[in-house]
DNA sequence: CACCGGCGACCGATCGTTCGGTTGTCGCGA
DNA sequence: TCGCGACAACCGAACGATCGGTCGCCGGTG
């Protein structure tokens, strides 16, 4: 948002712009499946004029799960999600997590897709393993400290319970009345359960 | 099955095996990452040899999604799944679509994934859209005959919960022990909550 | 007049696909 | 039993297209 800004009536991108266009191409096609000519078109210039301001495709890549991975290990860092019993940290987590998906939802899309194929991605997929081990260990300590959820595989429930969660980058689009309410709504559907029991 | 089989020592493979082999790399790098030439050396022959078993990359992706679907509109024709109060149904339903997912894992990731690039991609995004307007109708229907779960908003309640069943293939393997459980454990998971009530 | 944003042309590499030809094995008539 | 035509399986080489990325130039503005 500084400097750079325009010499006159020219138009002028900075990488951060050009970065949520080629997220949202990206997210629409697939990484691989987007071409450079595909995103310096959705952007208005040529491709050469697009390697002007960026340095490369997996660059791009890079900076956007970047984005979604400081979202996301931000959460651990609040204290709610540090202190007091396990239960509570992790519900506080499951909320805080649905948000920052809705909210950065372009790149945590593109995070929840990467295969695996360069070393970026192979790093994001660590990171992202990290995460969820993180909330593995917290769902196993709840079980550990008694708290209700002994009935069940600790490790078969935080995968279902990050599925859940995760699965919503799948339909969410910003915009829609109602949003606001979706992180309580998806709290309560994985604690009452989403079909009533039998 | 029939025919072809073998004129003598020289390997054979019909376009089933080549099919499986082809899928399997699909998922490992994804469909736009994978070349033929990466397909050929899989199956342990040069890509020319490969193209005279198989038509193109798009046939094989078609027939994988093919398979994929059927497993699952299968589903639907069951008796189970058409007789009974709309809860019971979708509680059927939920169960076998585990089953399929896990019995043809590696299909139903591939169909999982399309984004919807190419003329096969999307039809087989249309066919899986009309799947799960099957159970979000069935959702509603449960909800209209006052089968408790009243509460919630019947879209998003059939959205999390294709949402969770899904995401099982981000983390399932064949062959590890207590599988078999693993229908019954998903049904009671989404029915009872997967983290106890506050 | 210096310089920045933008451009067209082009690079080597790789993509999906095709083609002509070789090899190996079978069925079958002599 | 032998030999031979037919044909499936396979391969190397090459096709045009497109990929990510580079280069030199150009026109407008401060």
């Amino acid at each position: 948002m500084r400097e750079v800004r325009a010499r006159g009536a020219r138009r002028v991108y900075d990488s951060e712009s050009l970065l949520a266009v080629a997220v949202a191409e990206f997210n629409a096609r697939g990484y691989d499946a987007t071409s450079m000519e595909d995103l310096s078109r959705a952007a208005g210039i040529t491709k050469s004029s697009f390697y002007h301001h960026v340095s490369g495709k997996e660059e791009l890549l890079r900076m956007a799960l970047q984005r979604a991975l400081d979202g996301l290990f931000g959460i651990l860092e609040e204290s709610a999600a540090q202190d007091g019993p396990p239960l509570a940290r992790l519900r506080h987590i499951v909320r805080r997590q649905v948000q920052v998906l809705t909210n950065e939802l372009p790149y945590v899309t593109l995070l929840l897709r990467v295969r695996g194929n360069t070393e970026t991605e192979r790093w994001a997929l660590a990171r992202r393993r990290a995460f969820d081990a993180t909330i593995a260990s917290l769902v196993a300590d709840a079980v550990a400290e008694g708290q209700v959820l002994a009935h069940v595989e600790p490790s078969l429930a935080a995968r279902l319970l990050s599925g859940t969660v995760n699965s919503i980058i799948e339909w969410y689009r910003p915009g829609r009345p109602g949003s606001e309410a979706l992180p309580d709504e998806v709290v309560r559907m994985v604690s009452d359960g989403i079909v009533p029991p039998a």
